[in-house]
DNA sequence: AATGACAGCGCAATAGCATTGCAAACTAGC
DNA sequence: GCTAGTTTGCAATGCTATTGCGCTGTCATT
């Protein structure tokens, strides 16, 4: 069980300490993109500099992507497979929802392109969609 | 000349005052959205509160709009004319410069239209592109 | 088995930003 | 001129990201 955790990390070339296999442990768990704090509150006993390195650590590896959804805190998420160290594809729509505050991917729907105007150069592209989510609209 | 920036305010349904003259114009003369530090640096000897609290004002009657572009400090733009108090429509593509680090707005290019899953309900949609703009590339 | 290099971890500390409370200064209406 | 309300400036708070440093455990080499 905790093999294939290992296995991912591994994979990813990033050493499996304790501290990060229980991080990617908690972010398999989620459904939603968390915050730093987020993750400090679920692994209660543990500092903040060391998840925050270790997010950090999977970021710089391919393994989550950061998501800055306006809220003041970065969210992180895990990435999809086809992922690499530095190269992210994480070209889909994030859904922030102004109820219960979480931060989701919408991994289905891409960006669709946009024309810049001469001379402007596309890097990045940050989509954030505002609104409720389906968990509470009614 | 001031005479023209004092009616856009009172327009607005903002008191007139010194300090507030003296932001909108600097608003007004700017090609890219400024962030607080922006203007407290353009506008020297202010203090940065107030200046603050000057553009929530704004804000909030529909003057400007706020940008957070991801680079950790909101970025503040003059709105359209269309924009009424508490009821904005800046629904347009936001350009960050990942080189001279400006934050630009391209009014010019709409958010298409994104599809979301059952259930969900958009509220606000925030655009921001991220690479080099028509200053920086060569 | 001892040693030394190194990675990871936890604590302390810093810096930047948004935001609020409070008291002084100012403005407008009476 | 006086009072009420607005605006301003200072001080202070809280939250976040980020870095430095020393301790600890691990691993490889001798």
């Amino acid at each position: 069980m905790t093999e294939n955790i290992e296995n991912i990390l591994t994979q990813k070339d990033i050493n499996p300490t304790a501290m990060r296999l229980l991080v990617l442990d908690f972010l398999l768990k989620q459904t939603a993109a968390i915050s730093l704090t987020d993750l400090e509150k679920g692994l209660d006993p543990s500092d903040r500099i060391t998840l925050y390195r270790a997010l950090k650590k999977f970021e710089e590896k391919g393994l989550v992507h950061s998501i800055d959804d306006g809220s003041g805190a970065t969210k992180y998420a895990l990435c999809e497979n086809d992922c690499e160290a530095g190269h992210h594809h994480d070209l889909h729509v994030h859904f922030y929802c102004n109820t219960c505050k979480e931060t989701s991917c919408l991994p289905k729907h891409h960006i669709p392109q946009i024309a810049l105007p001469e001379g402007f150069k596309s890097e990045e592209v940050n989509l954030i969609v505002k609104g409720v989510c389906n968990k509470c609209v009614r």
